[in-house]
DNA sequence: AAATGAACCTGTTTGC
DNA sequence: TGCAAACAGGTTCATT
């Protein structure tokens, strides 16, 4: 599921509803996700009061009135889903954390890719998990001249930098493939040859379909967290991701597919070079 | 150091 | 129809 702007819906969804509730109970169904789960999150979490839901990366953070924080990351196919205390155990649910109000946050992944664990507040930017990454994609630290600088001197398809969350965290798959079609630039052009007015409309394209993308998802938040599992948004509007052999909206000669660094990568061949 | 590929796991779609 | 292969939105680890 998850690439930025999922994230940010998650949370956005979130926050409202678990602000001021008391975890009253957790209870781990399946440890094993890409970690192990702390088992002790099963008596260190009754009795938190939840404060906020943010974001850093496509990292959840989950802050409570305590010194510490519960960060937990989607991986593909992790969800979480607010619902009635008395609904019967999901298939992949693998967490459920009953809350003071007869609601329970119920985690479900297929594929247990997604993990969790439970770091001081203050030591956040230390943790193996935070310590390498790069800046936020819609922050003024995002920009051509930070990314011009981090693509000198490399040979790197510049689809394959833009997916390195040492450079920039939050851009995946599908988004990594929109941007490069919104600015016109080949994915597989190696990094340190792109001039900074190319790397220029890269970057402001990255901040657009970011943000239209949450906004898109931002209109159907209360639909991610209600009992259907459905997905936060269908809404937006791929111009080349998974349209292989389909025609270019710009040009229309047929879209493209490659494999770059294992990913599947789709882009015009006209409009991009 | 940088680049590539494999690994983690399950579900769904595609192709013979 | 049946079965196997390919593929899926992320990240880390090992190997060139």
């Amino acid at each position: 599921m998850p690439e930025l702007p999922e994230v940010e819906v998650v949370c956005r969804g979130l926050n409202p509803l678990l602000k001021g509730y008391r975890i009253e109970r957790v209870e781990l169904m399946h440890h094993q996700l890409r970690y192990p789960l702390p088992s002790y999150f099963v008596s260190l979490l009754p009795g938190l009061t939840f404060k906020e839901v943010k974001r850093r990366a496509k990292y959840i953070l989950f802050h409570f009135d305590v010194d510490f924080l519960v960060v937990w990351h989607l991986g593909m196919t992790g969800q979480f889903h607010l619902l009635d205390s008395r609904e019967p155990k999901a298939r992949h649910e693998h967490v459920r954390i009953d809350l003071s109000g007869g609601k329970s946050l119920c985690y479900r992944d297929a594929r247990r890719f997604g993990y969790a664990g439970v770091i001081a507040a203050d030591k956040l930017n230390q943790h193996p998990w935070f310590n390498r990454l790069g800046p936020e994609p819609l922050s003024d630290a995002f920009s051509a001249d930070t990314l011009f600088a981090r693509s000198r001197g490399r040979n790197t398809p510049i689809k394959t930098l833009l997916m390195n969350n040492e450079v920039v965290v939050g851009v995946g798959n599908i988004y990594a493939s929109e941007s490069l079609f919104r600015s016109g630039i080949h994915p597989a052009r190696a990094s340190g040859r792109i001039s900074l007015k190319r790397m220029s409309l890269l970057v402001e394209a990255i901040k657009a379909v970011l943000s239209e993308a949450i906004e898109a998802g931002g209109s159907t938040i209360s639909d991610f967290v209600k009992a259907d599992g459905k997905p936060g948004y269908f809404a937006h509007q791929f111009r080349v991701y998974g349209r292989e052999g389909e025609r270019c909206y710009q040009c229309g000669k047929g879209i493209r597919r490659i494999v770059q660094s294992g990913r599947s990568s789709f882009y015009c061949p006209f409009c991009q070079r």
